[in-house]
DNA sequence: TCGCAAACTAGAACAGATTCTAATGAGTGT
DNA sequence: ACACTCATTAGAATCTGTTCTAGTTTGCGA
């Protein structure tokens, strides 16, 4: 019965990538207050539980519980445990982007400036491989309308073809930034499951770069 | 506790994609004969259940009673639910590798065979867009070794490169056509989403393809 | 201040995957 | 035929995601 979620719809146009809005969707929403601490408390404990044991160890009980709310709480923020993790790979995707404003990638070449960014991803993933297999695992099943690869593909129009975005790009740029994503995302699926090392998905994104963003 | 699973080992060398063997690994094994029937009465019975409504309608205990044999039994052969959508996946596998060589992709160059072949796996999958879902999705999230992507990535190489094997492949080679097989994985999802149609994995598959095989 | 609607809480209830148990069956070696 | 080992079975039990219920709290408009 996943589709009797009459609960509490979500606002039509999103500030943030996905956003489980727990307020009326009409007029006043003003309860805001507490209720961005509420849902910050629930995406941090989220996040350090996932740190720990993965998907598993981030049970909903136990979010809730360390979150310091009800579990039917839980759940008027965030309708199913996917929705949760879509919101924790939010996160780590703004800890992406602003780490690529911080610093961004100085190499000369499209490619090798969307190997930079998407090498930096990998090994920031690394550091919190439970937290990582959880949330991309996570995502690829996820019923929810992930924008992980669109988010992805973006940055990697923006830093590759010189600051170009989502919207203004051709079909086929987006086509071939997509496609790197694709095989990125992929690559580390197979680094999670422990059949890839850091170095071979440097290569293969190289090689798959090389060609796919070679006149981007 | 998935590591407790002392029950029953794999054996060294399969003949087959992925096998879970219900028999000791050690010297007799002769109880195989009913055996091999049991384990093709499951995954059928998965099979045909997952056609219809997804993963969700492939319930263990139905697979189980539909095969006609304990709950048991089943977990004795499939470890866990993935393992049996893996065995399934296998079962997709090989019908796709039999078309292919009953009727191998006649096209000019090795990315617009390449393409032929993945087009021609998409659409058998679409299909049964349930039992697709469900096996994508399971595969990707598996803990179990899936061969997929190998075996995809074989097959791509087979049928672009003329015959080449994954063993006489060199590292590149195998790359790109890796990295085609992740793309296209993807904009399965994508589809099974509702976010691609078949048009648009089709110019997707083809621009991907132009690039990463121009000269395999 | 009063009263309402929505949010929140504690906890029970439900569902499906996975595990466990005790008993039975089947094949093998003697 | 007998004893032994491992496979199988029926079914209970456990675990975790999700839903439901009843009661309490909160913020706001009248």
């Amino acid at each position: 019965m996943r589709s009797t979620q009459a609960t509490i719809a979500a606002p039509p146009s999103d500030s943030e990538g996905t956003m489980e809005n727990p307020s009326a969707p009409g007029g006043h929403s003003v309860r805001t207050r507490s209720q961005h601490q509420r849902r910050k408390r629930i995406v941090q404990a989220a996040a350090a539980l996932a740190s720990r044991g993965g998907v598993e160890a981030m049970q909903m009980r136990t979010v809730a519980e360390r979150a310091g709310v009800a579990l039917g709480t839980l759940y008027r923020y965030f309708p199913s445990k996917m929705d949760l993790v879509v919101a924790v790979v939010g996160e780590e995707l703004d800890l992406l982007e602003s780490s690529i404003e911080r610093r961004p990638p100085s190499a000369a070449t499209p490619a090798s400036r969307a190997v930079d960014v998407l090498m930096r991803a990998t090994r920031g993933l690394m550091r919190e491989p439970e937290l990582a297999d959880a949330l991309i695992r996570s995502l690829i099943m996820a019923e929810v309308q992930t924008p992980f690869g669109d988010r992805m593909t973006g940055l990697l129009l923006r830093v590759s073809a010189d600051g170009l975005t989502l919207e203004e790009a051709g079909e086929e740029q987006i086509d071939l930034a997509g496609s790197l994503a694709s095989v990125w995302v992929q690559e580390l699926l197979e680094m999670l499951r422990g059949r890839r090392t850091y170095d071979q998905i440097q290569r293969r994104i190289e090689t798959a770069a090389a060609r796919l963003l070679s006149d981007i």
